[in-house]
DNA sequence: GTTTGTTACGGCTACCGTAAAGATC
DNA sequence: GATCTTTACGGTAGCCGTAACAAAC
């Protein structure tokens, strides 16, 4: 058995059962993966993938835990050269965080600039998506950490550590009446209005829809936006009123438009950061994590990481 | 990298730092070995072991950490095959119970003997030692499961199973006082003769001391034994009186000895399986389970090899 | 007909084992 | 001097890539 056999395993299942495919993607012929497969499986003594004819069609029940345990091995053994570079220069590698756009926008330029001032040599890069794209990034090794406020929760491969909570803000246009409350404004204000918030799946939406839940009122939601530029274009445009996360208002760039505190109306939203629970993370990576959340510090990470008890 | 350069790396550090005995254990050739792990060592860029000179006396900082994950994916490795092993023939195979004295002797026969019957293709076999020695073999992969009283959850890596509450007899020769008191014998009637018990670390001895001072009573222990037949003896031959796990005495093998049931005095034991964390079962390795203790399902026993979540 | 997978074949890498030399205790 | 490790070297297995063939959509 060779580590390369199951990578080519893997990469054929990840292929969609293409074996040309997995070829190309890991730079070699497909008869070389063909033969390397067939070699496994006699020597293994069952098939993994069911073959009509010459055509792979299908996984074979063993296949499935081969392929299972097979990505484990090929995970730890990126995690084996990991180390290996951790030790070699710690200053150096990459770091790729996979995110949504609230958090890109406005919550991680500050950590973002100070990590590249202190670590020059670490190629950091940005993925963005969903909270659900996002997670599986981190997922299948595309990323090394993910950040977002919906989500991280429901992978339970990943370890969710809380960040910091957050509030929301109601934005209106100028000479708007809801200006005449401020913090005064109730639910049943806002929902007098025309709505303009977040996706269902972005950036604590849930939470906006419990609370008007919770009064009984149905909220009249115009436009769901993916970030938070958009909904405050079409709040500026008159279509209504948004809700957006406090820290996407800025009073010197939004100009004619205008902030209502919502910290009392809406329940708090906390973002977190997740990371495969077998990921072996770089020591810049701890250092990041503590600039975003200076309550993480390495070895709260590193003991959350340890959960289920295993060294 | 390949897998057999872990191998390598594994065993010099299992063989001590010893290049020549893990050669021997690995029936291979030192210098391939050497050879073998310096190519490693130069691929990931790090030293895995300090050499003074050209002998290996120490193990790096990085290098442990190799090595942990080295462990790993060799164990996964393992995995791998024996799910191939499992699906070619379910019923055929080798299974490793690791066990005490006490269990082996008195609470496991019934169960080998049915399952040699139901799996006769499975090579069973038995290892005896201390609750921390079978806890060693499941962790180094030498045995399976292990069976044991006690010591089991004090291993993170294993998962350990309930499996059945026994309680303690007291154990004395014929015409003894206490037999007068029968079923009425209070711990400080025990206390007033020499006990003969289990050694510390066995067979819920922690549980025996404990209900003595929870009493303020300090027994004269005159011997310690790790198994049941040597407290019997030396009951027999009058050193004192004995206390046991109830299941150990058997009324027509154990002439000129006499049981009185202890349950009101100690409180009762629970033995548990141990199994590790991220072991692959064969399908007749659950079943050894069930017959061993009928409430351990496979689902239960998958469902708690999972509780950290991932799978 | 096009895409896809297997068989056949040749080059070459690199692994392994033997033998000998160098270091350490 | 004994044990242990590395270097040197030759045989060979086996991996990879090209080319041709076969099957499936």
């Amino acid at each position: 058995m060779k580590l390369q056999q199951l990578r080519y395993l893997v990469e054929v299942a990840k292929q969609g059962l293409n074996v040309s495919e997995a070829a190309e993607a890991l730079h070699t012929s497909q008869p070389g993966i063909s033969k390397q497969i067939r070699l496994l499986e006699d020597e293994l003594g069952v098939q993994v993938f069911i073959r009509n004819g010459k055509r792979v069609v299908d996984v074979t029940a063993p296949g499935k835990e081969i392929l299972r345990i097979s990505e484990r091995i090929l995970r730890e053994a990126k995690n084996l050269k990991r180390v290996a570079e951790e030790f070699v220069n710690e200053e150096e590698g990459s770091l790729v965080i996979a995110t949504t756009h609230t958090q890109a926008r406005y919550a991680l330029p500050g950590t973002i600039s100070s990590f590249m001032q202190r670590y020059p040599g670490v190629k950091l890069s940005i993925k963005q998506g969903s909270p659900t794209q996002i997670c599986e990034f981190v997922l299948d090794g595309s990323a090394d950490i993910a950040i977002a406020t919906e989500g991280i929760d429901q992978f339970p491969e990943l370890i969710s550590l809380d960040c910091y909570q957050w509030n929301r803000s109601i934005i209106v246009p100028d000479n708007h009446p809801l200006l005449e409350l401020r913090r005064h404004v109730t639910l049943a204000d806002v929902a007098a209005y025309p709505i303009i918030t977040y996706d269902f799946a972005f950036a604590g939406r849930s939470k906006i829809n419990r609370a008007f839940e919770a009064e009984h009122l149905s909220p009249n939601v115009v436009l769901t936006a993916i970030d938070t530029d958009v909904i405050k274009t079409y709040v500026g445009l008159g279509l209504g009123i948004g809700i957006i996360a406090s820290m996407a208002f800025d009073v010197h760039r939004d100009q004619g438009l205008f902030a209502i505190d919502a910290s009392h109306l809406f329940e708090p939203s906390t973002t977190h950061i997740g990371v495969r629970r077998d990921a072996y993370l770089r020591g810049y990576t701890f250092s990041f994590i503590e600039g975003f959340a200076p309550h993480l510090k390495r070895e709260t990470v590193e003991r959350a990481l340890n959960t289920y008890g295993e060294d």
